[in-house]
RNA sequence: GGAGAGGUGGCAGAGUGGUCGAAUGCACCGGACUCGAAAUCCGGCAUAGCCUUAUGGGUUAUCGUGGGUUCAAAUCCCACCCUCUCCGCCA
């Protein structure tokens, strides 16, 4: 949510800035609503100070045990009136708070400017791709060969875009999460987080899911009305830790680490890698999740950046950084970088990782804040990253791995959690 | 699932219709005293919004959440949420 101080001081400057993400906003719309806003509520507010100042005349007068009659007549038609400017009030601001949450985040000004994918710019390529001396074949063949990635079973169990896997080829996706989690934790300061997987509203709605992108949220009914959400990533029930909190200035940065699977309906990508597991309904990850002062959150963006790289680095996997353009960021982020790992059966680099600064969009619609050094509270700065997805570097090392003889070398790094073993071969 | 108790400021805890945004204590901040500290004394000490504005001032809302009664609600009524205790069940 953006600040509405921001739109009312420089309406023309934050639309700008929002059409260079795609984005229209309604400036006409926006500054009549504002007007009327103000108009009510000091309408109201006035009522309601004449209100106030009655009735504690009334309770004086009585307690002197004087005739409050002629004070109660001035104020008979009072109630009414103001009940009816309350309502009016409540409708406008509902109105203001539900247009408030459908509006993006204003890019920062170091973002790319651009319309597309097609736009984003890379910074920088880490490790050069192996050559192969045969043909390469994709995370679906080289897995279904060694009979340890099995997608009809996911269809059977679920549906379409759910996947069964078994045997060393399970073991390795349970070891790429306990590796990544022990590299945030033991060497880059995370503290690892168990937490909820299915979260309520006001959880969705902190960290930007709702309330305009329910469509792609799975969710359980509970009660009469209620629901809850499976997350999309550990994002949210991580970063709304701190919703409605204020924290301490000493407590800063807070650096959080999980690992959970996320859930995704994909609603509007049917079409869009329907093959193999880089499109899941079910993926795992493991998400790094940090809680700043403004002043560092740029400087943290590049940090946590970097510690998604190291896992990719340790892993040897080939990679690349690009900077998302102003038209591909997603909707509450100002910055993001997106680490992209080589898929040699694809020939092209696919995102793994994204990692981002959502400044105080996320923490201004959650209160998330910090007392700072001269002692009032401030809103927080926010950002996360994968750190990475598991299940997407699962393919990577399938694909970037695998021998002519259909087997998979074991990362080095990875040995140790798997027993000792440095290849999988068709069981 | 059954029975009961309870949710008030950073914490503890008073307040059951009226000068209550809320006593008191602790914690915290500033000052006095002191060579310094402790003790003591004095003062300060919630958050969000709106209007106005040179510092500032005015005003509204918030006592778990939402609704209702009333001129007036922390206080009365209804619904919901959460916590705790006991019983049952259970990984």
């Amino acid at each position: 949510m953006l600040d509405i101080q921001l739109l009312r001081n420089d309406l023309e400057g934050a639309a700008a800035r929002l059409a260079s993400r795609k984005f229209v906003l309604d400036t006409v719309a926006f500054q009549a609503l504002e007007a009327e806003r103000k108009t009510v509520q000091t309408h109201t507010q006035d009522l309601q100070a004449k209100r106030n100042a009655t009735s504690k005349q009334i309770g004086i007068a009585k307690s002197k045990g004087e005739d409050v009659a002629p004070i109660m007549a001035e104020v008979a038609t009072l109630g009414d009136e103001l009940k009816a400017a309350e309502e009016k009030l409540t409708v406008i601001q509902s109105q203001m708070q539900s247009l408030l949450l459908t509006i993006p985040n204003v890019p920062h000004e170091s973002v790319p400017v651009g319309t597309s994918e097609t736009d984003n710019v890379e910074l920088r390529r880490v490790g050069t791709p192996r050559s192969f001396d045969f043909e390469v074949k994709d995370h679906v063949d080289v897995g279904e060969g060694l009979s340890q990635l099995d997608f009809a079973a996911g269809v059977k169990l679920s549906g379409a875009r759910f996947t069964v896997m078994k045997g060393p080829l399970a073991r390795l996706h349970r070891a790429l999460a306990q590796f990544m989690l022990d590299v945030h934790t033991a060497e880059h300061g995370y503290t690892e987080l168990y937490v909820p997987y299915l979260v309520n509203a006001d959880s969705m709605q902190g960290t930007g899911q709702l309330p305009k992108f329910e469509e792609d949220l799975f969710h359980v009914p509970r009660g009469d009305e209620g629901k809850l959400y499976l997350i999309p990533t550990a994002e949210v029930p991580v970063t709304n830790l701190v919703r409605d909190e204020i924290l301490p200035l000493e407590q800063l940065p807070l650096k959080f680490v999980a690992h959970t699977p996320c859930f995704r309906s994909e609603a509007g990508s049917y079409g869009r890698d329907t093959r193999g597991m880089i499109r899941q309904h079910q993926f795992d990850k493991v998400e790094l999740v940090q809680i700043v002062p403004p002043d560092q959150s740029y400087a943290k963006l590049e940090e946590l950046t970097s510690h998604a790289e190291a896992i990719l680095q340790k892993l040897e996997l080939p990679y690349r950084v690009m900077s998302l353009c102003t038209g591909d960021m997603g909707f509450s982020s100002a910055k993001t970088y997106d680490l992209e790992v080589w898929l040699p059966a694809q020939n092209t680099y696919r995102e793994i990782s994204s990692c981002s600064n959502f400044e105080a969009f996320q923490a201004r619609r959650m209160q998330a804040r910090f007392r700072n050094a001269a002692g009032k509270p401030e809103l927080a700065h926010t950002l996360n990253g994968s750190g990475l997805a598991v299940g997407r570097t699962l393919v990577a090392i399938l694909e970037n791995y695998q021998n002519a003889d259909g087997s998979v070398t074991i990362p080095t790094v990875l040995r140790p959690y798997m027993g000792g073993l440095e290849k999988i071969v068709a069981a």
